[in-house]
DNA sequence: AGATAGTGTGTGAAAATTACACCATTAAAT
DNA sequence: ATTTAATGGTGTAATTTTCACACACTATCT
């Protein structure tokens, strides 16, 4: 009855796509890679998967290790399984997003040598990156641009109290068109889940913005189960 | 600069949800297996991935050689990669689906010993599953019924000639809900991708209704990049 | 006081969605 | 020949959603 499993001489690993926000822009995390192969290359903060641990735990751990970021919340959205992929055998990988917001507080700080350095880089003007990188941002960006039109992911890239003029901006960014002002207010009030402040924005040289929260509970209430579909 | 990479001692492997629509019922495909571990359970198709091929082409594969299905476009749709999923050690899982015309002519006849036999089963009321394949059947489901709403994937699952009303028990069969028939037809065909043909039904016991075919090149001519999306 | 930069607001037209019911056609049964 | 059972096929009005569009207000800086 115990019959031992057949073992599978090749190589899982995972890779992440981190998407943040930041001066207006969309960016993703980059690391600097310090191994061979693609020494030197700008990749994916990405690694290999231990065999106790599950791959969205591994997901945790690998980019913990890579840039020192933690705790966000990750979800896999393809898997690369190309026999080619790796010059030096053969690698299967889960790839991961997550959206954060970016926080000048939280330092970037790989704690393997395996990275050299981790950093924000715009999606726009992204240079080549090591492996079959490039292609997985964008199977990545893809995904998102599309998750945005049903799930409330925006919200992850801002702080917790938000303009609306910056959501639009986060908006416009990820789906890369120009919304109109008016409307895109009125849409998104209409949905309910947002929570008006009675705090402004401060600091600016013109007049201050109103602050808002996304509001977790309405949100869940009003969305129990889905949002689309007709009759 | 040639580093060996590390080799995992784990299993990699494919399993397959496979939909089919006969007799106004959505039925997926199932095994009967003659090995252990769950040896005489129902499964889904899997089995385990060679080192020399890609993922695709594994499931490709391992269907055929499981139903002797052939030539089907699968998509994967999730990775499992919980630590205990199969009670022999560590097995991580690409879990790909697709959609066809079930076809009395084409026999389903496993060529390898490992499954007893193959055989369509209604979604509703679905046994026990061996391994997690519960999961990943609901799993697969959820991501088809939403997938419905915004790409042509019903076509698959109808012969090449189908009346509106075939369709439309199609929707309701997948989307789970009862729908109004003026609406269905009128939305249906102002998509401008269905053809009407100028062939009737036959061999049925009242009025025969026409057929219609769906026509991919308007299909891709209309929706050239994406469906969605609002200004 | 004026320049600057971004905030905040409403309406009307067009399009899409929804609700809703009856006659037409065919084959089989009588 | 007539009836029956089953499904095919069709239109309209009310409602909701989407879209296009422009200007006055406020805070800060000089």
């Amino acid at each position: 009855m115990e019959v031992k499993l057949p073992t599978f001489d090749s190589v899982f690993s995972i890779d992440c796509v981190i998407f943040g926000f930041e001066a207006g822009e969309l960016k993703i995390l980059l690391i600097e890679r310090n191994e061979e192969p693609f020494k030197d290359w700008l990749a994916l903060p990405g690694y290999i998967v231990e065999q106790d641990e599950s791959i969205d735990d591994a997901a945790e751990r690998i980019l913990y290790e890579l840039t020192g970021l933690r705790d966000l919340h990750m979800q896999q959205f393809h898997t690369f399984g190309e026999v080619n992929r790796h010059p030096q055998g053969r690698v299967i990988t889960v790839a991961y997003y997550a959206l954060i917001r970016i926080n000048g507080q939280k330092e970037l700080r790989p704690v393997t040598q395996f990275a050299r350095k981790a950093f924000w880089h715009p999606v726009n003007e992204l240079p080549k990156l090591a492996f079959d990188h490039s292609e997985i941002f964008n199977t990545g960006f893809s995904k998102i641009r599309r998750r945005l039109n049903y799930q409330p992911i925006a919200f992850e890239l801002l702080p917790e109290k938000f303009t609306l003029t910056q959501l639009q901006s986060l908006y416009e960014a990820i789906l890369n068109k120009k919304l109109d002002k008016r409307n895109f207010r009125k849409k998104m009030l209409s949905f309910g889940f947002l929570k008006e402040l009675d705090e402004k924005q401060k600091g600016v040289s013109y007049r201050a913005a109103k602050l808002y929260k996304f509001d977790k509970r309405k949100y869940a209430k009003i969305f129990h189960n889905d949002m689309s579909i007709e009759k």
